[in-house]
DNA sequence: CTGTTAGCGCTTTCAG
DNA sequence: CTGAAAGCGCTAACAG
């Protein structure tokens, strides 16, 4: 169907390699240089990049697997690294987990098959059994967002432990001392226990006892959130305030305020994870953890194409990038006497 | 780096075609097959897909080129998308054209520089002019979602028309009168025009007069949504109800509603478009037309795998599949001397 | 600067 | 059923 490089040596009569060296910016006498463009014109010649991926032994295609191509976090994530890779010529094989370990594992042996340069992976499991593949293969790989329990690979995420707990000391500095949290556990995910440890020292920090029915751990997702939102307004003596650990879950959190008609800050204050304009379309605006998923996307690609043009081994590093909080009026101030009433 | 069939040979002293069979499925004598197997176990070998390619000139690739990967609606396409071709053992190549022609086209070109075995397109453009490299490859494309101005390609969509029409419909059966639509214009998009059109079928039929600052078209986007509610509201004479003709173009209405503190259904009426837990997530819950994603993805899959499995040229189809209405109450019954009064 | 040659890893004739 | 040989489209030495 479409022209090789021998279609333009037919209708140039130059070598094989003459035509190779143009196509790669190397030199050729202008006069050559001509023919050559007049005949990938006319033969509307493209380049077949598995033939030169045979070759070269290198793709430039990098994997990106995300646990979920359904979250937005996620989808702004792919944004941001698609652009920087695009602006490499690099192009991007993505692969969606589906929240799936199994699913995960398999898309990473899919991409080696692939023979991409590089992965990038925002991981669904915690351990890193599943990148051995990679390893073994010597394809380098970046996780994103979510670091594993053995630290071997580099890392781009941000303090997840610091995050928590400056948003909880937001709420104690509403006077809010019954405060609840929702986030995922860490057999599920990463940043859930760094969050919930940084929780768990603000509320340490200003001499609180931590209240069994107000930890609420489990998976990450909207079902997740809105269930044990429900359950912390249903309790006897609800909170005044939850830190929802991550976007899923504040949505989750946020419909079912809606669904039980509980009015915020009213009723209950809140603070979010990841304002993906979540904080812009609810009433009242949500307080927010914000992550700098630019940086961060952006960052993942720099270190991984470092990597793919040196192939010499470093030892891993974690990138930590510093959030912001996003202020709303989703917090209500707590008076002393309420505070002292139910502080006690 | 990693093992090749040449170092299967080596170890089992088979021949290079006998273990090309074996891993093509065809027929190896059991003894033979264990000892390819063995090897295979002990190198960690692994095909070469791009290898592979080559020579059989098919990647089981298939590109997916969406208008942007930050929309919900296309993530949500994409999980769909994903998960049949997976199940086909496709991969997939996701391209982000973030909304611009020009990256679309490149998009286009990439793809097929990358031999992807056919492409499924969400457009951004309304004409075919970027999908003619496609054509000259004989690389099979099935639109999805926006159809083209020529109709030349096969396409998966609903009856855009139609839905907007039903919607309008809904709108005055409560005995709204004064209606006006947000949505994308002609040439920035397929599905607004539609719709538009849908909305003046009900209207006419209705014995309406189209009311010119009424008609809100411009961009598909959160921040022309915005915009645009804002001054409907801001109108001398403002609608009593509001179509919202795409995802983002809804959530920016609500950003709009919540900024000026207009009360929804009290003070306006709305109607959105594609509900992607939107609904759930604004009080009151949004009236939507939902589109049947899952379907249209999985269609739009198995058309593009029969092409590709049958390269014979069949006329372009139009698939048009159906809408439903997800109920809410974000729509006020007009009493009838208001909608009199109104309507004069 | 240009051409010749070899070969990337695999599949595919075609004999045997 | 198995093996030898050719070749997919391109790049990478090496001579010239």
């Amino acid at each position: 169907m479409s022209a090789t490089i021998r279609d333009i040596k037919e209708k140039t009569g130059l070598s094989l390699s003459t035509i190779s060296k143009y196509l790669n910016g190397r030199n050729v006498l202008p006069e050559n240089q001509a023919r050559i463009e007049a005949a990938i014109q006319e033969l509307h010649y493209e380049v077949n990049e598995i033939a030169r991926g045979l070759v070269t032994n290198r793709t430039r295609t990098v994997g990106v697997v995300v646990y979920s191509v359904e979250s937005l976090f996620n989808g702004t994530l792919l944004h941001h690294i698609g652009n920087a890779l695009r602006e490499e010529r690099y192009g991007i094989f993505i692969c969606d987990s589906c929240n799936d370990e199994k699913i995960e594992a398999e898309n990473i042996r899919f991409l080696l098959k692939k023979k991409v340069d590089g992965i990038i992976v925002v991981p669904v499991s915690r351990k890193q059994d599943f990148l051995n593949p990679a390893r073994d293969a010597d394809v380098p790989v970046v996780l994103l967002d979510r670091s594993l329990s053995e630290g071997a690979f580099d890392c781009v995420r941000i303090d997840n432990r610091k995050a928590a707990f400056e948003a909880v000391k937001i709420l104690l500095n509403h006077n809010h001392r019954k405060i609840a949290i929702i986030c995922s556990d860490s057999e599920h995910e990463y940043t859930g226990y760094e969050r919930y440890k940084g929780y768990l020292d603000a509320m340490e920090q200003a001499g609180l006892e931590i209240v069994g029915s107000y930890q609420k751990q489990g998976c990450h997702s909207i079902e997740f959130g809105q269930a044990s939102m429900k359950e912390l307004l249903c309790l006897k003596d609800p909170p005044t305030a939850v830190l929802l650990c991550n976007y899923e879950i504040s949505l989750g959190a946020v419909i079912s305020i809606n669904e039980l008609g509980i009015r915020c800050p009213e009723d209950i204050s809140l603070f979010g994870f990841d304002d993906l304009i979540l904080s812009h379309l609810v009433k009242p605006q949500l307080y927010m953890v914000v992550q700098p998923m630019r940086d961060m996307g952006e960052k993942a690609v720099e270190i991984l194409l470092h990597h793919i043009g040196s192939k010499e081994k470093t030892p891993p590093v974690e990138i930590v990038m510093n959030t912001s909080v996003r202020t709303g009026n989703s917090i209500a101030k707590v008076t002393s006497e309420v505070s002292a009433a139910n502080g006690g």
